[in-house]
DNA sequence: TGCAGATCGCGCATAAACACGCAATTCTCA
DNA sequence: TGAGAATTGCGTGTTTATGCGCGATCTGCA
């Protein structure tokens, strides 16, 4: 498990590196000790109690005499430290993703997830846009873009998900208009519909779904056919469907096909190759 | 338009051939360097910069020394807008500010602002609070902590400062009960009351303030005395104002004394004894 | 409680990485 | 073919990351 199995670097390991691998060693450890990543990454024990004193200032460790030990939070990581997993699937998806959105004014809606992150990031790069997203990290990175408007759904932020849910939210959805929304969800399936794992994120992203013309759901071919506990909605909502063409092909297509027969339009995307073009 | 006439390419390798490789190498990779593409791609390292820094201001990454990271694990302060600013003193006024929060359940409230995200980590070092905020940093700062509930005033995000206003974020606090809250202001004086550069944002920090048992005010010495376009209000919502002893101390003092003649309690602390530099 | 050793925080020095402006080259388009 | 734009490399001064050494602080043990 510890593929702490030591590259023999002789150059020293980067410091983004070294935090990123520091905060994972304490997802399966609970605590590590400075001197002990000090001859693990090649650094001076000073460097290295510079890394953790600023993952301390992001709260994501508690430091201690010798060492440092994991924050409850740091289990679940959130989003951002989540995102290595089918890195290429989504990003595939995004590109398609940014097809879906006409030219010109428009409101977009994103609901929370690492896909629909990804998907938010590229769409946006295509002109002057209206936003409307409950998820944080979303609000976030496109707060900064002169050229889109954002607008945040207030509410309750669920921990571990940097989605704001729960009545509050619902209201505010309420009096708000969306052309289009991208809606990331856990699983879908032709009998499931669309499932998450939490039901006030599924109710509030149900009311996001309701004030939209046009529902483009983003899911990496690892959700098709799966059910989670709460439904989001029946399929019957949805006009598109983007995700990749998964590895395994028979379980894919067969779920892909029940999905089209029910009226969806599924772009299946294959992630990227080499190069493209 | 630039890319989109990819013809023929023979010669080394071109801008946008480098920007879709280093991005598909993030896909794969999590992190690269600048040493190691400016090889790869037989270009200078000051190119390669260049390239990273346009792919950063995409937010498709974010830069580190030496190399970038891909975007969904960076690490960076949420607060990074505003610099080292008069740092000790919003520490030293940090550190008073959580005083004035009690011990136990409690409905704590934050405005936008650098001082305010400051405070808003110190206080909630100590236990269990629900948090109410129309500040995104500092909504993306504590929903990573476990013990503190975190509510996001809905709203519009104006441009350059993570805050979310508009008649929105009003209807949205009208539905709020506040114990304590914590404004942020560009300038507050006798005459002039609390006042800030944005219209909106006055007035969602007053509908704020409306809803609030107790209102403190958090402001460095830079601001006492100043008034600014738009008024949040006049002085005697204020129950406290904490800020620091500054450097021109006549100025400063007579300021204050006029401003405790209103019946505001002023808690004056002295910059951290650590040097500013 | 008091002591020894480990650990820490902090300031300083150094080297690497950086941003910026300028000039030379290459490319585009008419 | 030539003018204009974009791209690139280099040199400048600046910022950042790192390692070392000092005195202060903490841990563990008697």
């Amino acid at each position: 498990m510890t593929e702490a199995a030591d590259q023999t670097k002789r150059r020293p390991v980067r410091r983004s590196e070294r935090m990123a691998a520091i905060l994972e060693s304490l997802t399966v450890q609970s605590s590590v000790e400075v001197s002990l990543l000090a001859t693990r990454f090649a650094v001076s024990e000073a460097t290295l109690r510079r890394d953790l004193g600023l993952l301390e200032e992001q709260r994501l460790l508690t430091r201690t005499h010798g060492g440092a030990v994991a924050q409850d939070l740091a289990f679940e990581l959130p989003v951002r430290y989540r995102g290595t997993q089918r890195r290429a699937e989504k990003r595939a998806i995004a590109e398609a993703a940014a097809a879906e959105v006409p030219i010109g004014p428009h409101v977009v809606a994103f609901t929370g997830g690492t896909t629909t992150s990804e998907v938010a990031r590229r769409v946006t790069d295509h002109g002057e846009l209206t936003v409307v997203t409950n998820a944080l990290n979303i609000a976030m990175d496109l707060v900064l873009r002169p050229q889109v408007k954002v607008i945040v759904v207030g509410g309750v932020s669920r921990p571990q998900s940097y989605e704001l849910v729960g009545p509050w939210a619902e209201d505010f959805i309420a009096a708000v208009n969306i052309g289009t929304i991208f809606v990331g969800v856990d699983g879908i399936s032709a009998r499931g519909g669309l499932t998450t794992h939490d039901e006030m994120e599924a109710a509030t992203n149900r009311a996001m779904i309701d004030r939209a013309e046009r529902v483009v759901v983003v899911a990496d071919s690892s959700k098709l056919g799966r059910v989670m506990l709460a439904r989001i909605a029946a399929l019957d909502v949805v006009d598109v469907l983007i995700t990749d063409s998964g590895t395994d092909v028979d379980d894919t297509t067969a779920e892909i096909d029940a999905i089209r027969a029910l009226g969806v339009t599924v772009v299946a995307v294959t992630a990227a190759p080499a190069t493209e073009r």
